[in-house]
This record gives structure tokens, C-alpha cells and sequence, in this order.
DNA sequence: TCAAAATACGACTAATTCGTCATGTTCCCT
DNA sequence: AGGGAACATGACGAATTAGTCGTATTTTGA
């Protein structure tokens, strides 16, 4: 259900008192239960009240709308993300295509932990493209990426470092996504994120083959 | 909007006189239009019949709910996407490797056309992953795939062609869908598509190392 | 202790939605 | 021509939704 206009989204007003804090928490938690059991289309500020325990007047005294728990959850997914991604690719310690195996691998199966509270977000949830976090969110991985590709590809040329990154990028994502939409079982997973591993490294190898081998 | 339980599909009527077969087209014009223009969120039957110049009444009267909408449009993309899948993995008079960087081409460029029709769709349809429609088209295309795969792979164990072939259908797939959501120039598509196809190529390849040579 | 500030409540409004049905119109066939 | 079947209409009912606001309760600080 992806309103184009995009509302406010800051928060209403902050919790001062240690009741109201712990109600925002509250809030989130019930959040994510609704729309991991529920889904997107049930996803009403009363049932998450509700499921909070909450009254809806309280829900919208720390939240101005619908969309601003989502982007709240969409934010904090994000951030996450980024950590996990941050913290393996810049591993200086390993050889540049062990720490991409071990991103797909740590990718997809942090895709699949939760995977209906995921894809029902996404379902629920705009594009919130032009979000300020969004666009950190974003200038943060493509720093992190572009360094780790310079590793990676040490002879190649900065353009087809780039393009190479933004292929490896939106491939692990997307299908990060389909995995998140239809679960899988540990093994497939693992599976799944060893070929792409394969395919990611075989790519980069036939790049890099204008200059001295690595490994 | 994705409601888990999916309710009848079919038509409700089979449309008897000239007239009425051309308001069923109609109606779908109309739909692509409404989806295309306002997105999923504002996709309803009111505003559908509207735009065809017609009533609510008389849409109801061929389409059982909105759903059957929907899915019809969907059921319509599956069949002409298999088909060109199939026009060209089949063409056996080119190299494997090359009618799979065609397919690359063929397939991303396809996706941006219509881009926006075809993510509101996307939005706005619940996976009808369990339709016989869509156990249809998955089933021809897993055929298609498969026969080409060994083609690609002829010394490769039948393990290795399908894991890589669920792989790259995957991948494909999946970057398509990111393709539709936010559109890109032509130059883009193509660049995109060439690195796509790299990337298979050398997947492939490496995985072909243990027999003869091919090309 | 007690008043003011912060927090919590939930019935309510206005808007939007899907889908129906009684009624009217057009077409086809004899 | 005319009677019945197919087709078309759009006002309407029932359901759901986001968000508000007047009131009640709890906390704080002096």
C-alpha cells in the first residue's frame, strides 16, 4: 500500500518520563509482531495498540501517523544492515573474496531470521528512497563497498570497480529479497549463498585478469 | 496489500455478445492505466470502471472481485515473459552463452517497459505463487532452463546445472524487479545487462573447467 | 501535600473501500 | 414484432481505516 506522498515522519514528541519510553519500545515490539503474523494489509494502528496493550491515543502521542512505525522499523533494519556489512567487509585480516563469501552467507541468512516481519515491511511500507537515513544508509554501504572493491580488484579500472560493486550490490539485495519473501530451510540458504559466492568470485577473478594474480 | 487468503480467481461470466468482449479489454486497459498512473494504493474498482467509462456494476459482472483484476494482469505478464524466455533460449543456431546475454538484454529491458504498471503490480498483487497459472509458467520456464543449462554445462553434473541454473533465474528475476521500481536510462539497462551477462559467462565457464573447451 | 505537567485513554468522525441488487436498456432469435 | 436473455447502471450497505479530542489518571517538583 505505497503512498507516494510520503507525511511527517519525525517523531511526535519525545518520552520524558521512563513510562512513556518503555511505551515506545512496547509499541515497536507489538509492531513487528503484527505485521510478522498479521501481515501488511492488516497492519491498522488499532491492532498494534492492541497488541501493545496500548490505547491508540497513546500510539499516536510518540507516533504522528501509520507510516512513521513503519519507517521507525524500516530504520532500524537499516541500520543493522549496515553494521553487519561494515564490520565484515572491512575485516582486513581475511583475503577480499573470503569476506564476500562470508557477507553473502551472513546477507542471507540475517534475511531469512524474520523473514515474514521482513517482507511484509517491505510490502508495507513506501519507498522511502529519498529519506534522509535512507540516503546515509545508503552513502555509508557505497563507501564501504567501493573501498573493499579497490581490494578486490586491485588492477582494474575505477569504472568497472564501480559497475562490478553496484552489480554485487543490487544482486545480494534483490535477492536477499526473494529470500525473505519465501523462507528456506539453514541448508538451502547455505547453499544458495555458496553459489553465489562462486558466481561473485568467478566474476571478479575474470575482471582482475589484466594484472598479477592474487592467491 | 497482500491478502494471505486469496478468493475465487476465475470469471465470474463468460462474456456472450461483441460488446461485452470488447468491455472486458476495455476494463484491462483501463486497470494498466489506474495502476501505472495512481499505483497500487489507489487501484480500485470505482476509479478502474471509471477510467474505462463504464460502471461498477458491469465490471463486476466479468471480474468476481478485485483480485481476479489483478491476477488476470499477472497471468497475462507471465505468459508473454515464458514465451519470449522461451523464443530466445531455444534458438539453438546461436552459442549458449550468447542467447543467455541476450535473455539478459531482453529481459531487463522488458521490465522497464511499462516500469511503472509493472511494480504497482507488484505492490498491489499478493503472491499467487500457488495459482495453477503460476505453477504453469514456473514449470515451462523450469523446463526451458533446464534443457539450456545442459546445453551451457555439458560437463557438468546435473546438481551443478540446476543450482546454477536456479541461480541465475534468481538473479535475474530479482534484479528485473529492482529494474521496475525505479526506472533507468536505456544506456543504464544495457550497461547493467552486459555486466549481468559477464557475470554468468564467467560463473559458467568456471564451472564447465573440468571437460573440453568450448569456443 | 498539592497543583501543574505529562501521560493515558477510547469513543468518535470523516473518509474510503468492496461488492450487491433492483431497475433499466440493448440485443438476438423466432 | 415481441419476448426473453444478456448486458449495463449507479445508489447503496456494510466494513474498515487513520487520526482526533475531551476526559481521566499518574508523575513530578516545590
Amino acid at each position: 500500500m505505497p503512498d507516494r506522498a510520503s507525511p511527517r515522519i519525525s517523531s511526535r514528541k519525545q518520552p520524558r518520563q521512563a513510562r512513556s519510553a518503555g511505551l515506545v519500545a512496547t509499541i515497536l515490539e507489538a509492531a513487528v509482531q503484527v505485521l510478522a503474523k498479521e501481515g501488511a494489509a492488516r497492519f491498522t494502528t488499532a491492532r498494534v495498540a492492541e497488541k501493545a496493550g496500548v490505547s491508540v491515543g497513546s500510539l499516536y502521542q510518540y507516533f504522528p501517523n501509520k507510516a512513521a512505525i513503519l519507517f521507525r522499523l524500516q530504520s532500524d533494519e537499516w541500520r543493522q544492515t549496515a553494521d553487519m556489512l561494515r564490520a565484515i567487509l572491512e575485516d582486513r585480516a581475511r583475503p577480499p573474496l573470503d569476506r564476500l563469501r562470508a557477507l553473502v552467507h551472513a546477507f542471507l541468512k540475517s534475511e531469512c531470521e524474520e523473514a515474514a516481519m521482513r517482507g511484509a515491511l517491505a510490502d508495507a511500507a513506501p519507498l522511502y528512497r529519498d529519506a534522509p537515513e535512507a540516503k546515509e544508509a545508503r552513502g555509508s554501504a557505497d563507501g564501504v563497498v567501493a573501498t573493499f572493491m579497490r581490494e578486490a580488484l586491485p588492477n582494474a579500472s575505477e569504472a568497472v570497480r564501480g559497475m562490478a560493486g553496484d552489480l554485487i550490490k543490487m544482486t545480494v539485495s534483490q535477492v536477499g529479497k526473494d529470500f525473505s519473501e519465501s523462507p528456506r530451510t539453514d541448508a538451502e540458504i547455505s547453499a544458495y549463498a555458496d553459489a553465489m559466492a562462486d558466481m561473485f568470485c568467478a566474476y571478479l577473478r575474470s575482471l582482475d585478469r589484466s594484472g598479477p594474480d592474487q592467491a
